[in-house]
DNA sequence: CATTTTTGTCATCAAATTGTCATATTGGCG
DNA sequence: CGCCAATATGACAATTTGATGACAAAAATG
């Protein structure tokens, strides 16, 4: 769920504003005022996907797209078009420069968020936050919330990433720094053994439904969701 | 899958950036600004991999790769090159330097795992995190699982560490030397015929589903896993 | 501001793992 | 066949590792 994303937008508020909702939606935004400038950091490193202004000063969105397009290098990376004009004709205009999706402003936090995950989720559906569930376990990260077997089980935040991480991985092993890296944010200074403590939480919670077992110990290691006994 | 990968780069944002995306892969990335340092570093410890960058300030990329492949101790660490420049000529000079690979930016995190993925997977098969299998008996490194003829087998660390080599290398024989670097590192200080009680633990694990006679004796040379059976 | 939750760390306990040794077997060879 | 070296095996004590309960600091809540 943590995607690199170019925003290029030249409208500093608008700027602001997107980044911030990537932000807050677990991504990495990076910005660019500019083609120009996006095309400069693109020579460095491709993102995972590019928000796109319509209008840019200089080079034009719909000029940028389909540049990006024509290079087989940069061919591949995800493009959502952000335009003031509802015009169908421009909507056709953008798709056929090889655009994959088309928010029209004004935009709502949500329908851009609900855009993004669909395009990541065609592109790289481990990081679109879809509901996942294991063996009668559920998580819905929408709504934040768990059940098991239909039962509401309560999760505290640390918790609640945890099992979503997991989840969203089942029956791969994550040594502690992995998890730590992953859940807490790799940039924390916490104790590797902090994540036993958790881990005990969150089985301590699943154990109200019988689900935890599903939450395995592989020593030396780390740990594991998993349907399949452990024995 | 977890290979310490030394990252030669003097631009710190593409370092970072680097850097994020193999521990997001589950490598052990290390960093130096520059060729200088990268040899300070190696001389304590050995990475499993580099990733270098081809202008350098100081002593350039091109120029440490040609004396890392001179030196013996570090002749056989792999090299992955980044370069800006995507010249045909280039390429076939980095190659000539003892380059495993070599990535044009800009590149993708995606392209970047993938080459990282091909080249541990030629020249350290057990780290490159592939499932292995043998005559119904299989490994696999991400779920941390054994299985013989899909009934699950328990395993020590140590003796998942050790089945999980032979069989990345399977009909080849090894010397207690060889497994004792391989398997334990290359550093620690334990009896050689320590070797010979852990096969013994695993041949004990393996026998329940049958698959004991893989590992296999060489008198007077080590131990072996093969398909074969033993004359 | 008082109260409740959440979080990270520690000390301790139980269990699994590990390296080594002593002893038993095995295979090769004269 | 008998000897010797190499390997297999069983036992054991030291060490590691994970689970657990308690606790105080920090953060969220009202």
């Amino acid at each position: 769920m943590s995607a690199m994303i170019l925003v290029v937008e030249d409208e500093p508020a608008i700027r602001e504003l997107v980044v911030l909702n990537l932000q807050q939606a677990g991504h990495r935004p990076v910005v660019a005022g500019s083609a120009e400038q996006a095309l400069a950091l693109m020579r460095e490193a491709l993102p995972d996907m590019i928000l796109l202004d319509w209008m840019l000063p200089g080079m034009s969105g719909v000029e940028l797209a389909r540049r990006l397009k024509a290079d087989k290098r940069t061919r591949d990376v995800p493009i959502i078009m952000l335009t003031a004009r509802s015009d169908e004709q421009d909507k056709i205009t953008g798709l056929e420069t090889g655009a994959d999706d088309y928010i029209t402003k004004p935009f709502s936090p949500r329908e851009m968020n609900a855009r993004i995950k669909a395009v990541l989720r065609r592109r790289a559906p481990q990081m679109a936050g879809d509901a996942a569930e294991v063996a009668g376990l559920r998580l819905d990260p929408a709504t934040h919330r768990v059940t098991g077997n239909d039962r509401p089980i309560e999760l505290g935040p640390t918790e609640f990433r945890l099992l979503h991480f997991l989840m969203a991985h089942p029956e791969r092993v994550y040594s502690r720094a992995q998890l730590l890296d992953q859940v807490w944010g790799n940039h924390v200074f916490v104790e590797d053994r902090t994540v036993d403590v958790h881990i005990r939480r969150l089985r301590c919670a699943l154990e109200a439904t019988g689900h935890d077992g599903l939450v395995q110990t592989v020593r030396g290691s780390g740990y594991r969701l998993s349907a399949h006994a452990n024995s």
